[in-house]
RNA sequence: CGGGGUGUAGCGUAGCCCGGUUAUCGCGCCUGCUUUGGGAGCAGGAGGUCGCAGGUUCGAAUCCUGCCACCCCGACCA
């Protein structure tokens, strides 16, 4: 963690160090990569929102308002009693106060009411890269903070259907990239109604389960109806001559997601990292006696990094001669380097190397023959096997319960996701919340309706739903 | 914003209750030598407005008052 990031001196923002900006700009790659795949381009907005462009969608702007932070001055000027010091200068007041956005849909619905005039405008398919500023009241490195990084898309469609579509696709998006890019397991589901997002008329979402038994939000898909549209006037002719509103989607991840990543696969040793992710996927430390021995392994470490990155493998090699091996292999082990070679002069000998592997921590003499097949399948083979072992303790940690103390009592004991029967109201989700603090995580896509009753009100019904303790 | 806690070197801390030499220890850092197959050893060295501002006192890291910051638990949330 210490190596990815840490709290900086501005209340609730974190700094995110190079290591961990690396991880982030491999996944940012991946899911421009997606994105371009399926259609979108991306693009840039404003940071500031007017005040007046923020209120316009109702709900949103009520929904976001509690963690705005909003410039009000454009000057400051030295304090006429300490020339040492600044103050904001009070002749220097904006005639309207400008959000610094939360998220951009009002901006962005703003900008597409110049761009759309007719159906063959549409869809519009954009996304942009940005930092957002929600302040919040208590903030958590990657989890939640003052100021992040993020994705959010914005798309604009003829009919709801292809609006709907858009939004599963994109979820569906996220799921894979969670699990096939960042082997973390995922539940897809919509949000009940009082989780749902300001504005919305349904999110979608993926859902993890970190290892201490808690739920994290990893991304979300938003169907925002023509919310935005009729809020800010966004008309378009259709090809039978009428004029309609445009319908929306709108979806993201965040930082947040390298949070999801350090919950789900780190160890007692540190993190670590599923090779895909992973900014160096294989690290060549040497163990030596003197200079002659350096320069004979050297010559054999560098030409395993060549091959090795001949096939795409990131290699870094290690001769720092002012830190011995033990602490390297430690330093690795917490960066959660996925592999590690070591080569001594009796390796040479025996013309093997030492390979480590980061997720089992298992050590193996490898024959330099054929050692870059064999490393190119390990790594596929780690990557697979970090997600397997998530999933695996997903699927134990899903619990299906029928009665409200076995609810307590799972949740209390066990932790992770209980499935279980819910009455769709939302004074049920409330008691439920109240007393427990468990929230309904979403309504599995996957799950087909039963009969049951719900675990709290008793109360007939075939919905299931997830519920638990959330971060 | 409520409840609790903590501020002492880059990091982690002792000392505070019960005021009294030069503020403790570990990690890290610098220099040198020896080391190098799982976080090296020895020797020497540098580094402090004890969160800030007042007050009490011959004397304050220690007691009192006010302020600030951070952490944890709630409410809020990606």
């Amino acid at each position: 963690m210490a190596d990815l990031a840490e709290n900086s001196a501005v209340r609730g923002c974190m700094v995110i160090k190079p290591y961990g900006y690396a991880i982030w700009e491999k996944m940012q790659a991946e899911l421009d990569k997606m994105f371009k795949a399926t259609g979108h381009q991306n693009a840039y907005f404003p940071l500031f929102v007017p005040k007046s462009l923020f209120e316009a969608e109702e709900k949103n702007a009520e929904g976001f308002a509690k963690e705005c932070a909003v410039v009000t001055h454009y000057r400051l000027k030295t304090d006429p009693e300490d020339n040492s010091k600044l103050i904001v200068d009070p002749d220097a007041k904006l005639e309207e106060e400008l959000v610094v956005r939360p998220t951009s849909e009002a901006i962005i619905w703003n900008t597409y009411k110049n761009w759309i005039q007719s159906y063959r405008d549409l869809p519009i398919l954009v996304n942009q890269w940005a930092n957002v500023v929600r302040w919040e009241m208590r903030t958590r490195l990657f989890l939640r903070t003052a100021e992040f990084l993020w994705q959010e898309g914005h798309t604009a469609h003829a009919t709801k259907e292809e609006a709907l579509k858009e939004t599963r696709l994109i979820n569906g998006l996220y799921a894979n990239f969670a699990e096939s890019f960042m082997a973390i397991p995922v539940v897809q589901g919509v949000k009940s109604e009082s989780e749902r997002f300001a504005g919305a008329e349904e999110t979608y979402c993926i859902e993890a389960l970190m290892q201490d038994g808690k739920a994290l939000q990893a991304g979300t898909s938003h169907f925002l109806g023509q919310n935005f549209a009729k809020a800010f006037d966004v008309k378009f002719a259709t090809q039978s001559g009428g004029l309609e509103y445009v319908w929306a989607s709108s979806w993201g991840v965040s930082t947040r997601l390298m949070g999801a990543l350090i919950m789900t696969h780190s160890d007692d040793n540190g993190l670590v990292l599923p090779p895909n992710l992973a900014p160096i996927q294989l690290v060549i430390v040497p163990i030596y006696k003197g200079l002659e021995q350096l320069e004979a392994i050297s010559y054999v470490a560098n030409q395993i990094k060549t091959e090795l990155e001949v096939v795409g493998i990131s290699v870094k090699y290690d001769d720092r001669d002012n830190f011995k091996p033990g602490y390297k292999f430690n330093d690795y082990e917490l960066k959660g380097i996925p592999l590690r070679i070591a080569i001594g002069p009796r390796d040479l000998e025996n013309k093997v190397v030492e390979l480590a592997r980061r997720d089992t921590l298992e050590k193996n003499l490898v024959p330099m023959d054929g050692l870059t097949h064999h490393i190119q399948a390990l790594l596929e083979e780690m990557q697979t096997n970090l997600f397997n072992k998530a999933l695996k303790f997903r699927e134990d940690h899903i619990t299906e319960v029928d009665d409200f103390d076995a609810f307590k009592s799972v949740l209390s004991e066990r932790g992770g996701f209980i499935s279980a029967h819910w009455d769709g109201t939302p004074e049920t989700e409330e008691a439920i919340k109240k007393q427990t603090q468990a929230t309904i995580r979403c309504i599995p896509l996957t799950e087909n309706p039963t009969e049951g009753k719900c675990v709290y009100s008793g109360k007939p019904t075939s919905q299931k739903v997830l519920f638990a303790k959330a971060y």
